[in-house]
DNA sequence: TCTTTGTATGCAAAAAATGGCATATAAGTT
DNA sequence: AACTTATATGCCATTTTTTGCATACAAAGA
């Protein structure tokens, strides 16, 4: 099984673990812009690690208008068991305050869909309270 | 965890994930010279190979004169769940060669101890038949 | 059709990993 | 003490991966 290979490969980076992470705990489809917010890193960046995840078949994407949807690949055993292995094991600080900053940024969705995109200079929290005030 | 990282990538190598295989399905104890002959790779590579697995503290040694016997480190929870993930999916050819190399290997052991070393151009079948006629 | 916006990608420099050889180390043997 | 042998490691060339920037592409809206 080559496959394996590349799947240890992809998975043996901070940005793309953090990433799996998102999914793992969050249980939504995501869209670049959304893992921007959470992981506080540039378009490409996402962009790039998503694309390497998707290329060892850990993820796949559904296209709506400009937006994409990633999401893990959950029908075949391998990945299932890799997935069910990282949701215990991925603990650490970074990921809790990815997750946090994650839970923020999907307040601003709506009917469960990404409608804000790319917020410039991270001005999050004073969207989100706009919003709430609303 | 860091070391979660450090282990993804310690696996994401073929010659890697052929000794950590030989390891599992043994579940003995190898020396050096046991996997060149089971992997049939050069001397350096081995030794290159377990030390990158033995920093990412997946493996553990004990030495025995001038032997090293190398085995997989399964006292933490992670190794346990990484090594039981990987017993049931290193499945393709080439492992099965290596176990079919090793298990002949192993037959020149005595007192479940290694004895013969590194063997010159590999006449390792010609080394088995010898002591089965002893 | 022009603009905007979310996402993808080509390119180049930097960094890291790999492969092969030669040699070092350490323990046993004579 | 010299020699042998199992294993480790330093070095160098090559390849692969990463990082950052700029730009391309695709879909929606004006």
């Amino acid at each position: 099984m080559e496959k394996i290979v590349e799947k240890f490969k992809a998975l043996s980076d901070e940005t793309r673990l953090r990433i799996i992470n998102l999914f793992i705990k969050s249980r939504r489809n995501l869209c670049v812009c959304e893992l921007m917010d959470a992981l506080q890193l540039p378009q490409y960046a996402i962009s790039k690690a998503l694309n390497i995840l998707k290329n060892s078949e850990l993820f796949t994407t559904e296209k709506e208008g400009t937006w994409v949807y990633y999401h893990l690949t959950k029908d075949n055993p391998v990945n299932k068991s890799l997935f069910n292995f990282l949701k215990n094991y991925l603990g650490s600080e970074i990921f809790l305050q990815d997750e946090t900053r994650l839970e923020a940024r999907l307040l601003l969705r709506e009917n469960d869909k990404c409608v804000v995109g790319i917020i410039p200079e991270s001005d999050l929290l004073k969207m989100i309270k706009q919003k709430t005030e609303a």
